[in-house]
RNA sequence: GGCGGCGUAGCCAAGUGGCUAAGGCGGAGGUCUGCAAAAUCUCUAUUCAUCGGUUCGACUCCGAUCGCCGCCUCCA
C-alpha cells in the first residue's frame, strides 16, 4: 500500500505523491522563542520528527525545515518586562529550543530559518503582494486584503462573510475589511525595527512562514505541517500570502495533530496550566516521552498526566527488557550467518504489518502493537528451556528489526542513557561483584539488602543465570 | 451561532460492512526463581455513548439525540 496521508485541505486521506519523485519536502511552523516550550508545544516537534525520519527510511530524499520566530509581540512583552533587548530573550530561548530538542532526540532539520534573518525576503513577498494589489498600505502598517483573494478560507472551511459577523474579531476602523491581517508592523517607540519602503518596522507573524517555505522549499511544497490551532488563521493567511503572489498551489499535503490537553482543557501557556519540556524530562526519559506520543494517533488529542506517562514508561520498559534478554542470550552464540527461509518469512510478514500501519497516516499507535508482537515472539522463545538454531535465527532477526525501526522511533535510546555517569557505573559494579560473591556463599540476607538498598536510590537489579543487570529506574 | 474532530474494557488505545473487536498499562491465579525482578501460561468488552434507518448482515455507512474537545482572538 502506498504512503497515505489525512490532508486537512481535502478533509481526507490522500496517497502521497510528492511534486519530484523520491523527494519530500516538508515545513513545520516552529516556536516562537519567548519562552521554554512546553511539553504540548513538543507534540508536534516529535511527530513530525518521526515522520519525517520515517520518509527517509522509507527512501525519500526529505527535506525539512523549521522556522524560528525571533521577533515578535510575545517577545517584546517579555523583553520589556525584563528590561532587556528583544534580541536578549530570542537568543536566549533559541538556545533552550535547541538544547530541548536535542534531549528530546529530534534530529536537526535541515535548516533552521529565523525571521529577523529573512528580512530583505519578507520585505520583497510583501512589496509583490502589493504589486499585485493584494495588500495596502495604511500609515506605516502593510495589511493582507483577504476579499481580493479568492481561495481565502478553504483550508479551513470557513467563509468570509460568516467571518465577518463573527464577534469575536476585533475591530480596526482602518483596515478595509475587520479579516485583513498585518504584513508589516510599523515601530512603536522604543520596539526593534528594521528599514522598509513603509518606515521602521517588523514583520507580520504570518509572513516569515511563507517566505520561508517558499525560500528553503519552493513555491509549492509537499508537506506542511503544525498544530491544529494553526488551520485558522495563521496556515490560511499563509496560503493567501503565498498563492497570492505565485499563483501556485503552495502546499500539497496540510498535516495538523491533535492537542495535550490536561484536565479536560488545552495545554497552553496564556491558560498556564503547562508542563515545560525540560521539566518534564529531568524525571523521565525522552524515550518515554516519545513513547507517550508514538501510542496515540497524531490528530488525536491526548491527556496528559503523570500516570499515562508512567504507563508509556512501563510499556517501553517492555521492549528495552526484551532486547536486553535477547543481547544476553544472543552474546555468547556463534552461529553461522545463513538465514533461514521460514524465519525470514515469518518475520518479513510483522514487519509488513507494521510498516503497513507507518503507511496509514502515521497510524503509530497501531504500529507499536506490532512492535509489542515481535516483543512477545522473542520473549516467547527466550522462555523456552532449550533453544533451537532457528529460535536463535528468530531472536537475531526481530531485535536487527526492532533496531531498524528505531532509527525514526527513537526509544531505545533508553537503555544507553540510562547508564550515563561512569563514576555511578563502576561504584555498581562493585557492589554488584561483592553482592555475586555473597550470592556464591548463599549469604541471601546481605545480597538482598544490597539489593534492596540500591533499589531505593532507584536502581534496579535482575538476577539472571549467568549475570545481574542494573538499570535506573523511577518508581511513582 | 459557524467550521472541524471525538465518545471502543478499570485506565490508555488501534481497528474492520460479515471468521475469535489489536496492542499496552493495571489487576487475579498458575509456572519458573534461594528470594526478588524479568519472562511465560490462563483469565480480565456476548460488546464498541444512546435511539432510529440503510443492508441478507453494522461497532464500522446514513440521520437524530446526549456528552466532550478544538478553532472562529495570540497559541503546537
Amino acid at each position: 500500500m502506498a504512503l497515505q496521508v489525512y490532508n486537512t485541505l481535502t478533509n481526507k486521506k490522500e496517497e502521497v505523491v510528492p511534486v519530484t519523485p523520491g523527494k519530500i519536502t516538508m515545513y513545520l511552523c516552529g516556536p516562537t522563542v519567548y519562552d521554554y516550550f512546553h511539553i504540548g508545544n513538543a507534540r508536534p516537534f516529535i511527530v513530525y520528527d518521526i515522520f519525517r525520519r520515517y520518509l527517509k527510511y522509507r527512501g525519500y530524499d526529505v527535506k525539512f525545515v523549521m522556522n524560528v520566530t525571533d521577533i515578535d509581540d510575545k517577545i517584546i512583552t517579555k523583553a520589556i518586562k525584563e528590561a532587556v533587548p528583544a534580541s536578549e530573550v530570542a537568543g536566549k530561548y533559541t538556545n533552550a529550543f535547541f538544547e530541548d530538542l536535542e534531549k528530546l532526540g529530534v534530529e536537526p532539520a535541515d535548516e533552521y530559518p529565523k525571521a529577523t534573518e529573512n528580512i530583505n525576503e519578507i520585505i520583497a513577498l510583501i512589496e509583490r503582494l502589493i504589486d499585485k494589489g493584494l495588500a495596502y498600505q495604511i500609515e506605516g502598517d502593510v495589511y493582507y486584503s483577504v476579499a481580493k483573494f479568492s481561495g481565502y478560507g478553504k483550508l479551513s472551511g470557513k467563509n468570509i462573510e460568516e467571518l465577518k459577523s463573527g464577534a469575536r474579531i476585533e475591530i480596526d476602523a482602518r483596515k478595509k475589511n475587520p479579516l485583513d491581517f498585518s504584513l508589516w508592523k510599523a515601530a512603536k517607540p522604543g520596539e526593534p525595527a528594521w528599514d522598509s519602503p513603509w518606515g521602521k518596522g517588523r514583520p507580520g507573524w504570518h509572513i516569515e512562514c511563507s517566505v520561508m517555505s517558499m525560500k528553503y522549499l519552493g513555491e509549492t511544497i509537499d508537506i506542511h505541517a503544525g498544530g491544529s490551532d494553526l488551520v485558522f488563521p495563521h496556515h490560511e493567511n499563509e496560503i493567501a500570502q503565498s498563492e497570492g503572489a505565485s499563483g501556485k498551489p503552495f502546499v500539497k499535503y496540510w498535516m495538523h495533530n491533535g492537542f495535550l490537553n490536561i484536565e479536560g482543557e488545552k495545554m497552553s501557556k496564556s491558560l498556564g496550566n503547562f508542563f515545560t519540556a525540560r521539566d518534564i524530562m529531568k524525571k523521565y526519559h525522552a524515550s518515554v516521552i516519545r513513547m507517550f506520543f508514538l501510542q496515540k494517533h497524531y490528530k488525536s488529542p491526548v491527556s496528559f498526566s503523570e500516570d499515562r506517562i508512567l504507563e508509556s514508561q512501563n510499556a517501553l520498559e517492555r521492549i528495552i527488557t526484551a532486547m536486553q534478554n535477547i543481547d544476553i542470550v544472543l552474546k555468547d552464540i556463534d552461529f553461522e550467518d545463513n538465514d533461514d527461509q521460514k524465519v525470514v518469512e515469518q518475520i518479513a510478514g510483522l514487519k509488513s504489518e507494521f510498516l503497513k500501519n507507518m503507511d496509514d497516516d502515521f497510524n503509530t499507535a497501531g504500529a507499536m502493537s506490532n512492535i509489542f508482537d515481535l516483543v512477545k515472539e522473542a520473549n516467547h522463545i527466550l522462555s523456552k528451556t532449550s533453544l533451537l538454531r532457528e529460535d536463535y535465527i528468530t531472536l537475531k532477526e526481530i531485535r536487527a528489526i526492532i533496531e531498524e525501526f528505531d532509527s525514526f522511533l527513537g526509544i531505545l535510546s533508553y537503555k544507553e542513557e540510562m547508564h550515563t555517569s561512569v563514576s555511578e557505573d563502576s561504584l555498581i559494579s562493585i557492589l554488584l561483584d561483592v553482592r555475586e560473591q555473597l550470592r556464591k556463599e548463599k549469604l541471601w540476607n546481605l545480597s538482598d539488602e544490597i539489593r534492596d538498598k540500591l533499589a531505593n536510590l532507584g536502581v534496579e537489579i535482575k538476577d539472571y543465570p549467568d549475570k545481574t543487570i542494573w538499570m535506573k529506574k523511577i518508581k511513582s
